[in-house]
DNA sequence: ATGGCATAATCCTTATGA
């Protein structure tokens, strides 16, 4: 089974890309952040004459996210449960006896701010969740999606100077995610040095690869020894009119 | 110190992103 994630930054723009992606990895599941689109105009008669069924949660402007599956996704759930939200940022499904939840984390712009405040409110939110409910009725789950945190030093540029997505509450939130009994799919396998997710737009950043690592797959422990093989996909960010986030994919022996 | 690019919305400027 392979399961990825792809913040796509406006899918109506990126439909290309991601129908092109579709056909040349051929993902059991695959988790979009970013659809900036109301649902009405989500594209799914062009995603299900490409073999992929969708649910998806969508919103003018902002947010949006979706899961696309060769087979229907079952029992769709959007938003986090007992967390009252506005933003689409969340969905949840089963592919394959799966439980894949996709998620687009708050950015948080910068610590002190009420957006940063949200983001922890919202971590703590979906922590809640995994510990007391989710994992519980699912021990086999993967949460994938855009998490806006670089939990490790080797997952950002030396050069990066901003506190936002790498700071200590921000650190600290993805650790209790893992505790709540999963684990980094990408760092279970050997890695290149300065592998990365997330290149800013601006000043070459791609070329010169000054990037970050906050889009990740977490599996639970259940999932853990099925794990293959997991890795960046660097390819469509070199494409004209890229996502400024690349595809992750992880192969699972189910 | 700042912005540098891209997207969407209202529309040629602004909010947001990471």
């Amino acid at each position: 089974m392979k399961i990825a994630t792809w913040n796509v930054n406006s899918l109506k723009v990126r439909l290309p890309h991601v129908l092109d992606w579709l056909a040349a990895n051929r993902p059991d599941a695959l988790c979009l952040q970013e659809l900036k689109m109301e649902d009405k105009a989500f594209p799914r008669d062009e995603l299900l004459a490409a073999g992929y069924h969708a649910v998806f949660a969508g919103q003018k402007t902002y947010n949006g996210v979706a899961i696309l599956a060769r087979k229907p996704p079952q029992e769709p759930q959007r938003g986090i449960p007992a967390f009252a939200d506005e933003q689409q940022r969340l969905i949840a499904a089963t592919v394959d006896g799966v439980r894949v939840v996709c998620a687009y984390f708050p950015n948080g712009q910068t610590p002190g701010s009420d957006k940063y405040a949200y983001k922890l409110d919202w971590l703590d939110a979906l922590a809640r969740w995994l510990d007391g409910e989710a994992l519980r009725a699912h021990p086999r789950l993967a949460l994938a999606g855009d998490f806006n945190i670089a939990p490790l030093t080797a997952d950002v540029h030396p050069d990066w100077r901003e506190e936002i997505l790498v700071s200590p509450p921000e650190r600290a939130a993805f650790q209790r995610l893992l505790d709540c009994g999963l684990v980094d799919a990408f760092r279970l396998f050997e890695q290149p040095e300065r592998a990365f997710s997330w290149w800013d737009y601006r000043l070459n950043a791609f070329r010169r690869n000054f990037g970050l690592r906050i889009d990740h797959i977490l599996v639970s422990t259940a999932l853990r020894d099925a794990c293959r093989a997991c890795a960046v996909d660097k390819t469509p960010r070199a494409l004209e009119r890229p996502s400024d986030h690349a595809p992750v994919a992880l192969e699972l022996a189910l």
